[in-house]
RNA sequence: GCAGGAGUGGCGGAAUGGCAGACGCAUCAGACUCAAAAUCUGACGAGGGUGACCUUGUGUGGGUUCAAGUCCCAUCUCCUGCACCA
């Protein structure tokens, strides 16, 4: 059969749409299988090689498990809002509803032509208002329990794009959208309660299946420290200065004290101080930097000592000097540390540039040249003193400390509150009131969705007003408490708002009642399978778990964790190895490839190009390789017999059966396809194969490659589709060969190989290794001191 | 600095402690062709030998083992994430 891509592909993915066989099944008997991968953002640009990566490992899982028999759902949506869509919408004019409809359009067509699996009737649109209906509702109950408050605060700004950002948007001190520098800003920021679910997402992590190096960066994220929080009483002021140490064992050694340059304590007691002129100055200083910056400037240590005020080391009773310094953050722990230069390098290389003093409380290190931060023998410290374990000297001071009343243990996590708001357009509307007298007050949920009002002009205001504060039909409102005139938060949430739940919605998308049918969510979660990239594991990931613990909590959803098991895809680099980009000019568009060589060859090519989590450099040549695979595959339906001799290849088949079974599982992606080349190459060698076996192996290639093997199963008379045929079943026992070839060594190197029964006994097999003439030769006249026989491998004679 | 991962032909990459380089690409030679493309056959880590073969070889240096790409110790390089987190 002549391999004709653009004849076939069309025409199967015609009759799959007519037949409807991808859709899910609600309330069906068979085991049930929800395959995830991450929806993507609808960009002018369509749709890059890398989606396709990404899409084809559960693609391939999820033809495989329909094959198995498994009610399979496999949804594909779009999360629409954000911000290159209102940036276009603000320079062309255009509204971003239009865009965002044309975007949706193409890569619908687009992902359509590669031949995916997904159940169409379950598309999603995050900024459809039947959508943000939900995502809105979501936000009212987190309001409703307590993990929404309002705060004035530091916050990341980008002054480009005019947004607020949260932490994870502003890594590295750049925007994540716009590679601007971020600055710091206050302003009114809506917060969700992560830190609240800090423990929970840490936990939950020993429930699921992610790799060792996912669930890691999750935990580093989170960032769980324990420690203890003690009080420092400052020098004839009625004031206690809290700080946390997770090393309250070396209170003995504190020095001095230092506190973050916008501790609120410096303004309290500004009559106080004498240097109030160098503080400010210093002060203002540290503003501008960004907190990048800052936490850069790792070597040098900047700071200025407080004149005038002197704190109290509660455990010694020592009066010591209290400093500020940027390299104490307000925003970890209590803002103000205890100094131990003795055996934290920071606070060593403070105290040497400020002349503190420094104790060793711990030995075992030099302390005339650096801090010692290992373990070792308590000296200067009191009750300590002896004490050589870390862990019971910590428990013996906390013991301590709490009952002087001093202090207590405590946790901190580095993880910080989640960033709720952006002053933009196209985004969910924060479904809140702002009345005079009742302050903050929800949306009533009947009035939901609170749709986006029609505008004209998307530029964000003055000062970074989102442009909704300009529509006074929007604005104005009655409170819903007391009837009064009222403001609405014009405000919008972030990007991450919509992805945090949209898995539920797929179960259930078109109801009106609920986000989900709690049926119907008890019968799907969790995800049991869900692919992605590494930039996501401590943004969507981890936004996505907390909403997901929440829900669970309130008793909208049944599992705590939504995912079951994470996997990741490596990046598709550019054919010259760097990061595919526009500017670089090494971006391949994947519908060029579909034009040129087929959707199936696409497809094949990007699992095969290497280990699916690595990234791999894109290569036209290998592309061209899949191709001729894929035409040698169709050139089977002309070499069909039914020649006796086509049992030959019984093994070979019962092989690679196993084989491309287990490889599949484990997204070995590419020695499933190898294995499959290599039986092709069988079937080449012996020029005939029957009609059983090419039927067979296109089932084995189908997930693959599905429209070329649709077709040979038509043409070899195959009824119904190919995609729900049973998945080939392999006979242990058919998996070995009647003879095998094993190496034989003599003195662990090879000297050649024989030719063995497959069940040959280890002494049969010694005996027609001794008697291979050149082993038999090499071996003259030499004593045998020890025989070594690794079935079905090798035989290692040690001679003397 | 901390955590995780990786270093294998010209390239992408395979190898439950057991014949290193599967499979694919590129290259070379041959067949077919007037010719080219396509296709088919063969060769293809390095060094040596007319040859059967020999030596050597998985970042580097040690070690364990009958046997090491794989395990252990040390070391270098690269990638990814976190990072003045008290």
């Amino acid at each position: 059969m002549k391999h004709n891509f653009r004849k076939i592909e069309g025409k199967w993915q015609k009759k799959w749409e007519n037949a409807g066989i991808f859709k899910a099944v609600d309330g069906s008997d068979k085991p049930k299988f929800y395959g995830l991968v991450e929806f993507p953002y609808p960009s002018g640009a369509g749709m890059h090689v890398g989606h396709i990566k990404a899409y084809s490992s559960l693609e391939v899982i999820s033809r495989k498990r329909r094959m198995e028999g498994y009610n399979v759902l496999f949804p594909i949506g779009f999360d629409a809002f954000g911000l290159p869509t209102e940036n276009y919408a603000i320079k062309t004019g255009t509204h971003p509803r239009v865009i965002t409809d044309e975007n949706i359009a193409k890569f619908t067509n687009q992902l359509k032509k590669v031949g995916f699996s997904f159940d169409w009737d379950r598309v999603i649109d995050t900024t459809d208002e039947d959508y943000y209906k939900w995502t809105q509702w979501i936000f009212l109950k987190l309001f409703e329990h307590g993990l929404v408050f309002r705060s004035k605060a530091l916050v990341n700004y980008c002054p480009s794009c005019k947004v607020v950002l949260s932490n994870e948007d502003s890594q590295g001190g750049k925007c994540d959208i716009c590679h601007s520098d971020v600055v710091q800003k206050s302003k009114d920021v809506w917060y969700l309660r992560i830190t609240e679910y800090a423990d929970k997402l840490l936990e939950g992590l020993e429930h699921v299946d992610y790799p060792a190096n996912v669930k890691q960066q999750q935990v580093n994220w989170i960032g769980k420290s324990t420690g203890a929080f003690v009080n420092f009483t400052l020098e004839g002021l009625n004031e206690q200065m809290e700080i946390y140490t997770t090393r309250p064992d070396t209170l003995f050694g504190v020095t001095f004290m230092v506190i973050a340059p916008e501790h609120p304590l410096i303004d309290k007691y500004a009559d106080r101080i004498k240097n109030m002129d160098a503080i400010e100055a210093y002060r203002s200083e540290c503003a501008k930097k960004t907190e990048f910056e800052r936490t850069q400037l790792v070597k040098d240590k900047t700071g200025v000592k407080i004149d005038g005020i002197e704190a109290v080391n509660p455990i010694t009773g020592n009066k010591i000097p209290v400093f500020i310094a940027d390299y104490v953050m307000m925003g970890y722990g209590t803002g103000a540390i205890m100094g131990v230069p003795a055996h934290d390098q920071r606070d060593y290389e403070f105290a040497k540039k400020f002349g503190a003093d420094i104790i060793e409380v711990i030995k075992g290190g030099d302390i005339s040249v650096e801090a010692y931060s290992g373990d070792g023998e308590m000296v200067n410290s009191g009750f300590l003193n002896g004490y050589t374990n870390k862990k019971e000297s910590i428990a013996r001071m906390l013991e301590e400390i709490e009952k002087m009343g001093i202090g207590h243990a405590g946790v901190q996590f580095k993880m910080k509150d989640w960033a709720f708001n952006r002053q933009r357009y196209w985004g969910e509307p924060i479904p809140i009131i702002h009345c005079e007298d009742c302050g903050v007050v929800p949306v009533p949920y009947e009035e939901l969705p609170l749709r986006l009002p029609k505008v004209e002009n998307f530029e964000p205001g003055a000062e970074g007003e989102s442009p909704l504060a300009k529509i006074e039909s929007f604005v104005n409102c009655t409170c819903p408490k007391c009837g009064k005139k009222a403001r609405r938060e014009t405000d919008t949430m972030p990007q991450w708002a919509g992805s945090s739940w949209y898995f539920l919605r797929y179960i259930d998308p078109h109801n009106d009642q609920a986000l989900a049918d709690p049926e119907k969510l008890k019968y799907w979660m969790p995800v049991d399978w869900y692919n992605g990239g590494m930039e996501h594991v401590t943004r969507h990931v981890i936004y996505s778990r907390f909403w997901h613990h929440f829900l669970y909590d309130i008793g909208v959803v049944n599992t705590p964790e939504p995912y079951a098991k994470r996997s990741i895809q490596g990046l598709i680099l550019g054919p010259d190895g760097d990061k595919m980009s526009k500017s670089k000019g090494n971006v391949v568009d994947p519908l060029d490839i579909v034009e040129d060589y087929g959707a199936d060859t696409l497809r094949t090519y990007v699992l095969f190009m290497g280990d699916y989590s690595a990234a791999t450099p894109w290569n036209d040549n290998s592309v061209k390789g899949c191709k001729r695979f894929l035409e040698r595959v169709s050139g089977f339906t002309d070499m069909i017999s039914e020649d006796k001799e086509t049992r030959k290849l019984e093994t070979a088949f019962h092989k690679t059966i196993k084989k491309v079974s287990s490889d599949l599982e484990e997204m070995k992606f590419n020695t499933a396809i190898a294995a499959l080349m290599t039986l092709t190459n069988d079937i080449y060698g012996l020029g005939k194969v029957s009609k059983e076996q090419v039927q067979t192996f296109a089932k084995l290639l189908c997930p693959i490659a599905p429209h070329v093997c649709e077709e040979i199963w038509e043409v070899t008379g195959g009824e119904g589709f190919l995609s729900l045929q049973p998945w080939p079943q392999y006979d242990e026992s058919k998996t070995v060969d009647a003879q095998t070839e094993i190496g034989v060594q003599i003195n662990g190197k090879l000297r050649g190989t024989v030719v063995i029964p497959t069940n040959a006994e280890k002494e049969e097999v010694f005996a027609i290794a001794r008697a291979d003439a050149r082993i038999a030769s090499l071996t003259e006249g030499k004593t045998f001191v020890k025989e070594i026989y690794v079935p079905g491998r090798v035989v290692n004679f040690v001679v003397k």
